[in-house]
DNA sequence: AGCCGCGATGTGACCGGTCACATCGACTCC
DNA sequence: GGAGTCGATGTGACCGGTCACATCGCGGCT
């Protein structure tokens, strides 16, 4: 790759076009000696700059249709003193909620012509926080999206130097003591509405079982408690799971296991699908003997049998927001909404 | 950030070293400049050259953590030509096998030390494929991995101008007419195996869903079918669905109106779920009634009501061997293989 | 008429790495 | 003992954009 400029050497526009046919990526010096401009203009053009007359824009784009050329983001970025894209850093690119994110901040990074780079932590150890934040301390990096969704996302939004541009994805409320911009989707409501759906149906109470979080207790289980007291519920003991489906397993197990459980709100679908099979291996039926209900209506929720009653969450638009915000203004998230299907029913026992 | 360099202008050791611990952040001039060698000597070094001497890289490294020195990405791939680092080009970031190559790309990137990018290609329209393939044709673009499942992976893979390092993760067999490396997983065997399991217990034959595809007839399908024939069974039409859950329920009840239908193989796990919503709504019970088989195994299948069974598809070490396939060699992949569980039953019927 | 201001454009240095080639010293070989 | 060789290191140009600042031309104002 390594050529000779033909800047000085060109004699005239004849000159300068069959040069720039030749062998070599053209620059915007090329396209310049094209159109018969500096190459400072051709950048003034690229960059959507106000202070080009429309005639002189329209000669450099042809110029640059003519020579086929395509902008080298790698010096743009050298020159810039940052990339022109955004790095998403999260602990996961499978499970729902952060794939959605991705998928969101994509779209929206496509559309402004931003590049997207993905960078994972897999724990929320020193050492693996410590990697992720060195390869972000890199100027040449650009603007960041942190998905904090647990301690692994946390930890790097905490270790990061002030310099670096970032939006984080949080749970609902945002990260305690953490000074940077945080977006969220707020289920907290609807973590009530779903309980309260669910006394409604006869429950004496609902019980939870809880996926990883980073607050001591998550928005999901705050309206879910609070729901609780403010029918003069009993709180039941929260039950515990992690990510993985046979921890959520585990729970559904311990659960099925008391024959006076009959509601669960479950941290997210995929514990409900795990917790529903514990439940079916005990021989209790969804929702004949126990109500179940998910967070985040994935794509199959409805599709279950029984179709899945969860709250549905747009990680999606969330993805989209924190582009927003790092490149503008975030627009306001839609609340989150429980939508109500064949897994929670009236009590049926005597 | 425009500053300006302390090259030239440092009288030695002690002051370069002042110099660097400004406001700046330091380049390798610096870290040469208080390491007591060249620029250039430090270039080895970030590059692991064996041309350096032990105890020359041990006084590099030592400047290097002394200034904490982080190397720029953007000025690395200027020079270089070409950026360090894979674009993963895919259709979609959600779908379990789009984001598990993502993911298997992701580690093994990490590992090496290569950025990783994402674009999503959002259909095959010549608009979208020209985007994609304008994106990719920055030279400092890097290396290219390119998720070939489906025609609007298809269309960017042959579209791309033949200097751009690519590598494509495609459908069983690759595609026709294209001269890329090409990496698969080859599911037909197992697709074979699991219309032999459904046939062993006693169908009289297996219909298929089939999801979209590139090539006319599909791995999975012509695994399906072959394994009919030499069965001396009938082959029944195929049904085909979109990636949507709703198509695939709409496949699910054509076929669930037909009571001789006793056993389906599903094109993927999203496709059987949704089936077997549509026999649980024509009252037809799986296993009972009806066998059903998936293709990836989904995290959840092992904890469906029935537990699904169906074909594992290593997607993340697909993603893995397309970066060493395109840093190093690729390694040979482990053949899908059928996972038996509980969808699947002997006929019961008189 | 002459001066000023301002929008449009041009000039040259600069971002922080890498590359090609020069240099230097020790060691081998005849 | 002098020439040749080779490994380790240094020097300056270069990658292709952007930035700060200079310049140019033209209309309005006094």
């Amino acid at each position: 790759m390594r050529t000779t400029s033909a800047v000085g050497q060109t004699g005239g526009v004849g000159d300068a076009e069959s040069a720039a046919e030749g062998r070599r990526t053209p620059q915007i010096r090329d396209v310049a000696a094209v159109a018969g401009v500096s190459h400072q203009t051709v950048s003034r053009v690229l960059n959507n700059s106000p202070k080009v007359r429309p005639a002189t824009r329209q000669l450099v784009m042809e110029a640059m249709e003519r020579l086929q050329y395509r902008p080298n983001r790698a010096a743009r970025a050298l020159g810039l003193g940052r990339a022109n894209g955004i790095t998403v850093v999260t602990s996961n690119t499978m499970l729902y909620g952060y794939a959605s994110v991705l998928q969101g901040v994509e779209e929206a990074a496509r559309v402004q012509g931003l590049t997207v780079g993905v960078r994972v932590v897999e724990s929320e150890s020193t050492e693996e926080v410590r990697a992720t934040v060195e390869y972000l301390s890199d100027p040449s990096t650009g603007r960041v999206v942190v998905v904090a969704f647990d301690p692994a996302g946390a930890g790097v939004l905490r270790a990061l130097p002030g310099g670096v541009p970032v939006v984080a994805a949080t749970e609902a409320g945002g990260l305690a003591g953490v000074e940077r911009p945080m977006i969220f989707l707020d289920e907290r409501e609807a973590a009530a509405d779903a309980t309260r759906h669910l006394l409604g149906l006869g429950h004496v109470t609902v019980h939870h079982v809880a996926i990883p979080s980073e607050a001591p207790a998550s928005a999901r289980q705050s309206g879910w408690r609070d729901a609780l007291l403010e029918a003069g519920a009993a709180v039941p003991e929260v039950v515990s799971a992690g990510w993985d489906a046979r921890s959520a397993h585990e729970a559904g197990r311990r659960l099925a296991a008391d024959p006076t459980v009959t509601a669960i709100l479950c941290g997210n679908d995929d514990t409900a699908l795990a917790v529903r099979r514990a439940l079916y291996e005990a021989g209790r039926d969804v929702p004949g003997d126990v109500s179940i209900v998910g967070f985040d209506d994935v794509p199959g929720a409805a599709y279950w049998t029984p179709a899945l009653t969860t709250v549905r969450m747009d990680f999606v638009a969330l993805g989209r927001a924190c582009v927003a915000a790092l490149t503008g203004e975030a627009p306001p998230l839609d609340a989150p909404r429980l939508v109500v299907r064949e897994s929670t029913a009236s009590v049926t026992k005597p």
